[in-house]
RNA sequence: CGCGGGGUGGAGCAGGGGUAGCUCGUCGGGCUCAUAACCCGAAGGUCGUUGGUUCAAAUCCAGCUCCCGCAACCA
């Protein structure tokens, strides 16, 4: 009987379009789930979207369109995305598909009765024409970060989720089960949520309408998370009709995540799942991020690699291999096209694909493509080449379930350099010059075969389109590139037929294809953002602008906040007795460098605290790059003239 | 003294008490089957810093320092 394998990749919120992050998670979900239907398993591979939220509202507004046509849009590209990328999952789950607002629905309510959510109200500030509450620390000047307008201390009637019940079943599943990897994350957790006491967690919006509504009181719709977490048993079928595979398929296997949201996952996720005497998921994976040249991935540094501009280039499966070979396990990794291109030359191009291209060609040139059933071995010069090749299988095994996929990639690329050397040391060509090594030249030359066979099973999960063409040179097909026949050498026809066929990864010209890219980067990154910015502002009148009172001032004191990085206190000679503000350039300017530099400041902006520090007013500064520029004013105008 | 992770040859990383290892790059050599690919060899490191434990520390402990996330604040 074969086991199930349940995995999941985390919905995406379609506020944007899929990037090189959530590409990576989805790929490395697909080689598990391709690795483990080959090793026979009952595999349910889930991915999908999570569509309610106010970002999705307001996006969808902006855009002029109904929520639901919004993300219908955006979901059409993950999808193309995932077609494009090889993504072989089995369901995809939309929060907006009626089967997943059934179970959402019906699991709050067995909640309810359950009492583990509650009527409670949630205390802040309230700003009416936006319909948002908004924690102290959100505040603008005291006022809505959305609107600018006043706000009122408000409470507004909300449920809340009885996580504080579970502090302790929480803490054990973290700490005595091997639930959440890789083991640091588990510290993190501990240390900043759970140590003190889990609080209850507010899981409903009256401000939010594009959300399932609460069944008990539809005045609410559910927090976003909550609707989300669900979707991995909604997607079973868990209370409700469409599905039928909970009983069969859960306890998820493994859900694969980014570490950002490890939080969720790995508290609230197995708490509801408690509460609701469902068994909690076997593993929890939270990955690193991939950094772009030493960068945080982000869209407002135009740093955004697409990856089908990727695909497109250098061919999806050389894409695939490059995330995942070069993900560390547990921290973050780098990215830059020059990795990129430098992995693929070296191991894809120079390593594999022209071990496969020479061994063809051997065979091609000296047997005209069909091996001789008389072979001649020699145990000394082949005993270790077999013996790597025949260990693969075990060990990659190991690898997949940790899941240690780089590691997988390692060992798999161990048994193709030793390939290339066992070449170099039989030197197949010095034994084609006498017909009396024949045997010998095709026992070389089949040992080569057979380990090129079995690197390519387990590659086939992680290069599914690359396997079937390298079985198609070698001559293998059918149950000898089956899962089981990767761990025996010796499968292939002794009178195999071998067929030459196109290089499979292409040499690239790292300095020409830098060049292009950085040109690509270039048209149509920091430049399309300014025009964003513009068409968020608006327009505005002269009047808009007499509003704002800019004046002049000198800095007559500075110094550090201790406990914030990035803010300065400066005192300001304004003419009018001076006043203090506060300025987040802690990062770019020391205090002893603006002492005595005069300044343009913003006058009638309203008070506001930071790290308890009174800030009265606003510097100029300008974004120059990765720096801040302050404005600084020549000559000798007098403290406090007006700007205008 | 907020919470975590990390500082190992030019770059990226592995190791986690007992001759410092891998990939890429560099230099030299070999080979000519192959995608200017492949194979061999060499150079290059006081394993961030200071102190401690130990017969022995990159590895354990303490202090310091720098980097990167998260959290609080870029008014």
């Amino acid at each position: 009987m074969s086991k199930k394998f349940y995995i999941t990749t985390p919905i995406y919120y379609p506020s944007g379009n899929p990037h090189i992050g959530t590409c990576y998670t989805t790929v490395a979900c697909d080689v598990i789930a391709r690795y483990k239907r080959m090793q026979g398993h009952d595999v349910m591979f889930l991915t999908g979207t999570d569509e309610h939220g106010a970002k999705i509202q307001a996006a969808a507004e902006k855009a002029g369109m109904t929520p639901k046509e919004y993300v219908d849009g955006i979901v059409e590209k993950f999808k193309k995305l995932w077609s494009f990328m090889n993504i072989s999952y089995d369901r995809y789950i939309r929060t907006t598909d009626d089967y997943h607002i059934q179970t959402v629905q019906n699991i709050l309510t067995k909640l309810y009765e359950k009492g583990y959510v509650y009527k409670g109200s949630y205390e802040g500030k309230y700003c009416v024409p936006c319909e948002s509450f908004w924690t102290e620390t959100q505040l603008v000047d005291g006022k809505c970060p959305d609107c600018g307008r006043e706000v009122t201390d408000s409470k507004e009637e909300a449920y809340f989720l009885k996580l504080s019940d579970f502090t302790d079943r929480i803490t054990d599943l973290l700490q005595n089960s091997d639930y959440l990897r890789p083991e640091s994350r588990v510290n993190e957790m501990i240390n900043n949520f759970v140590k003190d006491g889990l609080e209850d967690l507010c899981i409903s919006r009256t401000s939010v309408k594009w959300g399932i509504p609460l069944p008990f009181d539809e005045k609410h719709t559910v927090y976003v998370w909550l609707d989300a977490l669900i979707n991995y048993i909604s997607a079973l079928g868990y209370e409700n009709d469409t599905y039928d595979d909970f009983d069969r398929m859960w306890p998820a296997d493994l859900h694969m995540t980014a570490k950002e949201i490890v939080r969720f996952h790995s508290i609230v996720w197995p708490a509801m799942l408690m509460m609701l005497d469902v068994p909690v998921p076997k593993r929890l994976y939270g990955h690193g991020w991939i950094n772009f040249n030493g960068a945080k991935m982000s869209k407002s540094l135009g740093n955004v690699i697409d990856p089908l501009v990727l695909g497109e280039r250098y061919g999806v499966d050389a894409v695939r291999y490059q995330m995942l070979r070069d993900m560390p396990y547990g921290t973050d990794s780098n990215f830059s096209n020059e990795i990129m291109i430098n992995r693929i030359n070296s191991d894809l191009a120079n390593d594999l694909g022209n071990l496969v291209s020479r061994t063809v060609a051997m065979a091609v040139k000296y047997f005209d493509g069909t091996l001789p059933a008389e072979k001649q071995a020699d145990e000394a010069a082949d005993k270790e080449l077999i013996a790597m090749a025949s260990e693969l299988k075990d060990k990659v095994d190991g690898l997949i379930d940790i899941p240690q996929l780089s590691n997988a990639l390692t060992e798999i690329f161990k048994v193709v350099s030793r390939a290339n050397k066992y070449i170099d040391e039989t030197a197949p060509w010095v034994l084609a010059k006498d017909e009396a090594n024949r045997p010998r030249l095709a026992a070389v030359l089949y040992n080569l075969l057979e380990s090129i066979r079995i690197i390519s099973i387990p590659l086939s999960a992680f290069m599914p389109s690359t396997a079937p063409k390298i079985w198609e040179q070698i001559g293998a097909s059918g149950a000898q590139t089956d899962y089981e026949s990767c761990g025996i050498f010796g499968v292939l026809s002794q009178t195999v037929t071998v067929h030459k066929g196109d290089t499979l990864f292409p040499r690239i010209d790292l300095e020409k294809e830098i060049d292009e890219l950085n040109a690509m980067l270039k048209s149509d990154g920091p430049a399309k953002k300014e025009d964003e910015d513009l068409d968020k502002a608006g327009i505005i009148t002269i009047d808009d602008f007499a509003k704002v009172k800019l004046r002049t001032a000198e800095i007559v004191g500075c110094e550090k906040i201790k406990k914030a990085k990035k803010l300065l206190k400066i005192q300001l000679d304004d003419g009018r007795g001076g006043r203090q503000i506060v300025s987040g350039i802690a990062e770019y300017y020391t205090p002893d460098e603006l002492i005595g530099k005069k300044i343009i400041f913003v006058a009638n902006l309203a008070e506001a605290k930071l790290c308890g520090e009174t800030s009265q007013g606003m510097l100029l500064a300008c974004d120059a790059g990765e720096k801040v520029q302050v404005v600084f004013v020549d000559g000798d105008t007098p403290n406090g003239s007006t700007v205008r």
